[in-house]
DNA sequence: ACAGAAAGTGAACGATCGTGCTCTTTCTGG
DNA sequence: CCAGAAAGAGCACGATCGTTCACTTTCTGT
């Protein structure tokens, strides 16, 4: 049982990109078979139905977000440096590891978000507990604390310039983009390690 | 032939909450005609293919923002409160005229990013009048004036509010996300009217 | 009020959807 | 190396997709 794991993992990662591109309910099990060399009925051997597939799609595109933005991010002390670490990872996961498609987590979110069910749950809970994990790297950015409230204000920021980012560069052409993203993170980082305490 | 413009405008209204739902793609022709209460082949008499009747979505739906958020912003002196109109109608888009879909426009943005086509091209154009509409006001937010550079590095981070705003809210239920987004943008503001000149 | 146009219905089409079935090929543990 | 299991192909199914067409109902200009 060592080949179906390897093409279980095609099948998820073909089927990712697709629905990076296309969202997911619009991609159908015959592009999925095309895209990775077989035929539809051989998918059903790796997923017992397309909702499967797409749930483990969800779970696949979460678990590399985690491996990809948060981990290395974790081998920085805590604070500022972390957070650079943690935001400039989220740059390079969008725009170069989904460059051709987009980040899928944008795509799934604004596709389930009025779409109740076990992706949804899924996709809430992944990005849940990043969003904690990050803000208490935000309140451990200046002595005395930030504030639940602050922190919970600057992660919105720091979220937002993603989002921006990927509309302006993918909607809108703009090759600044990524220059403004950046300088907008740094401005955040500026004047919320440097405020006053409430 | 005045009772079919009115019908088409029902069908374009409810095939726009539809894909500001589910997107525009998995929107099926049953699905409006149930919605509107016709027949499918009836859809066929107001639109002479699927694809113009999605064009027809998205133009409405563009035109609509256009009278519901920048107009009367117009009515405003240029600057300062000019661009909070701006905001403050553009929230109330987003929040309560489509308040159980979710914003269309960001619906549309995410799907159509990578899908070549007549949508696409309108939905671009559109937005990009509008940005341009608001960087200038930017720019007429000191004396001297912002240079370009500086007024579309504050319209990205305007736009990256807005679309934090929607996911905060409906995908995390972030009920403090309008006061984040808002107080977010009256600092924007607020450092970007006293900055010094480059 | 009446004729012609517009609006809308219902059935049917070919294509594609997700899924189950049987059958063959390929792998893998003992 | 061989038997049993896993991986995959091919076909067929009912449902739904977008679209067409012939037909009926409803509106509207004169």
């Amino acid at each position: 049982m060592r080949k179906g794991e390897a093409t279980r993992g095609r099948i998820i990662d073909c089927a990712a990109r697709l629905a990076a591109v296309r969202g997911l309910t619009a991609v159908s099990l015959g592009d999925v078979a095309d895209a990775v060399g077989l035929s539809k009925s051989g998918l059903f051997k790796h997923f017992e139905s397309k909702d499967a597939m797409q749930m483990a799609v969800v779970e696949a595109v979460m678990e590399r977000f985690g491996e990809i933005v948060w981990k290395p991010a974790e081998t920085h002390p805590p604070g500022r440096g972390r957070l650079e670490a943690v935001f400039e990872h989220w740059l390079h996961w969008c725009e170069n590891e989904w460059a051709e498609s987009g980040c899928p987590i944008m795509q799934l979110t604004t596709e389930l978000d009025d779409q109740p069910g076990p992706p949804r749950e899924y996709l809430h809970m992944g990005l849940g507990m990043f969003r904690a994990a990050v803000i208490r790297e935000f309140q451990a950015l200046r002595d005395p604390p930030l504030t639940e409230a602050e922190a919970k204000a600057a992660y919105f920021q720091m979220r937002s310039f993603i989002l921006g980012l990927s509309e302006a560069r993918r909607m809108m052409g703009d090759g600044d983009a990524e220059r403004s993203a950046r300088a907008a993170f740094e401005a955040l980082l500026d004047r919320t390690a440097r405020s006053a305490a409430a």
